[in-house]
DNA sequence: CCATAATGTAACCATTGTAGTTACAATAAA
DNA sequence: TTTATTGTAACTACAATGGTTACATTATGG
């Protein structure tokens, strides 16, 4: 199966809408699809499917028409990675996810209740984690690897 | 997609063989894949493949033949969840996967680069909430809910 | 030394999630 | 009214998972 980069290309989108947001001005720059898909390298469809879960959580404006396009509908430093997890379901596809045994055996019935408490409380990290983070320290963190880079290609031109 | 059950399924594993292993005796009883298997419910198959990574790392002890079986090939509260994790691969699937940015676009090259970061902070911490767990423990909590609901169960009757 | 019971593993299939793509209706600006 | 955009359905391709069959290998024990 193709891995799951949704989080991954959720997280980009919301950044890179993060970066045409000016602090100081509180318009908002309307990206479309076209232009945030080729940044991603996918295609607007694909876009606009995960923005699609962005809108219905209040994380994202869209507006159709000539001269529309997406745009934040918060401040990047309201935006925690974990509202972006959450607005992507609430699943986590992950090796994180008990079974069902045999429902006669009475050890294979408390095993799935004990891993589920287990999982449970790694989700839980994974939260917290996620909650730690918003994206405005991704769009700074970019900025940052941005001008190191930049930095590195004129030196190695000289 | 069948979901990802391998962690819950190999913990389940070695659950059942801490169960049969007497904490007194050093003889590990051994239990044949197809015993594992119906507490499990899927084919031996199945637990033979799982069985196999066990080996691998030393977690478990195969023999072949007539009599033959799996065992612990360690002492139960020597085998943490992170371990068996481990054992099972080197990669988590899961959402926290990055994806691949067209690579002349400097902000979604900066953009990964800034994700894996993020990425592997999750996924330290869900090797620490793994590393804290022992096959032990999960041994001795089954161990609690078998009696517990089998007083409930004698309740219920009564 | 042969029958038996077990592991090891390859091969194949069905199911399902993800992403890519096309197509087109709906919408709104110029 | 033309044009540029979103929204969404439908289809495809691909990969991961787990179930299943089949069979070679191995070791016990009578």
């Amino acid at each position: 199966m193709a891995a799951n980069t949704q989080l991954a290309v959720a997280t980009h989108i919301l950044t890179i809408l993060a970066l045409g947001q000016g602090d100081e001005s509180p318009k908002n720059v309307r990206l479309c699809s076209e232009a945030i898909a080729h940044s991603i390298d996918t295609n607007p469809v694909v876009v606009r499917r995960l923005v699609a879960k962005l809108v219905k959580v209040g994380l994202v404006e869209s507006q159709a028409g000539k001269g529309g396009g997406l745009s934040l509908a918060c401040k990047p430093d309201q935006i925690s990675l974990l509202r972006v997890y959450e607005a992507l379901g609430d699943e986590m596809a992950s090796p994180f996810k008990p079974h069902t045994p045999n429902q006669n055996c009475p050890t294979g019935v408390s095993m799935v209740r004990v891993l589920h408490g287990v999982f449970a409380e790694v989700e839980d990290g994974v939260r917290k984690t996620l909650e730690s983070l918003t994206i405005a320290d991704m769009a700074q963190a970019v900025q940052r690897a941005k001008c190191l880079e930049a930095a590195a290609g004129a030196a190695e031109q000289a």
